[in-house]
DNA sequence: CGAGGCATTGAGTCTGATCAATTTGAGTGG
DNA sequence: CCACTCAAATTGATCAGACTCAATGCCTCG
């Protein structure tokens, strides 16, 4: 029963579990639960115990940080077959919300602790998967620190184009690439760590400089990418 | 002879290696070794090969994101006992600069890893201070994009003074708290993406409200810790 | 005591936020 | 099929906070 779920998950060759051998993915399903959230809903609430990890199969989730008086910052985007959630954290630290309608496969936190000793081979690709969140985090500081509204737009745009292309096979800079994207402008703004009227503003001078085209507010096509990468700037 | 330098480690009971057995010590020990860097000497480069690993002995580093025009944002401070270095990256993904004078105790990365792979225990307090930088870097995230200049630098007076404080045994934020900054404007300035003379003004607003006093560049006194935090708005 | 790096202070500018008014467009129900 | 509704997006005008440029002041260490 429980390979047969796993059988039909969308991020089988992805997600964290594809090292897992059948025996062992048979014991990992044994505890996990999928669930569904619909678009708007919250995962878990930061300053709430800690109780599940998770795999994402389908949807787009934002984790988030605030201050206390209500500014919110987007502080990771969390994609199919990515990791949710803190092994060993008593406390959540973020809260995490669906962006669209999302499906996850969940484990109770002490349990896949006790599995993640048990089988190093996964903690060991945990271990490097944090290390690549933590990079991206601190390639993002910079964004949000240094870079202007401009750069901070192009950035996110040829970034979304790269997320877009993981799925259907993308080509160079050089032709136009269409794609939709993922989020409204109030949330490249929380991204960006700016405001819904900067950013539709950048997105207007892009359009006028013919970089790229919109058709609807959120289909857009990079007319020009290598004019679009000397907007960024960023390493 | 390798346990009589670990006998004199200064970071002996907090460094990762603090859980390991004086057997597997020697063995970590068996390729160590110690390095002495300069204030400002860079300890390794972004886009290089990444060969080492190490723990912080003493002193300070800064981890500093850069654009390719030159604009910098330092990222991550590095306090004794702390890690450095990503096992299982082949290219160093920041660079780290010795803020004061720091020893290192470092260790070749494809062995260090090897290590990790056959000592589940370390490996897996690896992981635990990964998600607790991650967390770190993502608290800085909204520092960074959604606070203002003031209450940027009453947040990291306050966390100066409480690493500060770690050492020494700290007071309640009713008692005054006297310290060193342990770093220049310009260094406060490339953690909190801004500029020296804004850095400067704020410190000088708080002077003026009697919250802090400042003897000579380096040296404050927090006089009103709950105004200092009253300041800062954060979560 | 002098030199040089840090730090402070001031004046002016500019980017991006804020406030406010439309416009667009997707979804709903008549 | 069209009018209606409501949220999202665009656009404009104004304003403020932080940056830039420039001058001066202050430690620290030869």
């Amino acid at each position: 029963m429980s390979t047969d779920i796993c059988a039909l998950c969308p991020v089988r060759e992805h997600a964290l579990c594809s090292c897992l051998s059948d025996e062992e993915r048979v014991v990992l399903a044994g505890f996990c639960q999928r669930r569904r959230f619909t678009a708007g809903e919250t995962v878990m609430w930061a300053g709430d115990e800690s109780r599940i990890c998770a795999n994402l199969q389908s949807g787009v989730l934002k984790v988030v940080a605030a201050t206390t008086d209500g500014r919110e910052q987007i502080v990771s985007l969390v994609y199919p077959a990515d990791f949710v959630g803190e092994p060993y954290a008593t406390e959540t630290a973020f809260t995490v919300t669906a962006l669209s309608d999302a499906e996850l496969c969940t484990f109770p936190r002490l349990l896949f602790e006790r599995f993640l000793e048990e089988h190093a081979r996964i903690e060991n690709l945990l271990l490097q998967r944090t290390f690549k969140a933590l990079n991206e985090a601190r390639a993002r500081m910079l964004t949000l620190a240094r870079l202007s509204a401009g750069e901070k737009v192009a950035s996110l745009l040829l970034e979304m184009a790269a997320q877009a292309g993981r799925c259907r096979c993308q080509l160079g800079l050089s032709e136009p690439v269409t794609f939709d994207l993922p989020m409204t402008r109030g949330h490249m703004a929380d991204v960006l760590g700016m405001t819904i009227e900067t950013v539709s503003r950048q997105l207007t001078k892009l359009k006028s400089a013919e970089v790229i085209v919109l058709s609807g507010a959120r289909t857009v096509t990079i007319v020009d990418g290598n004019a679009l990468k000397g907007r960024t700037m960023a390493a």
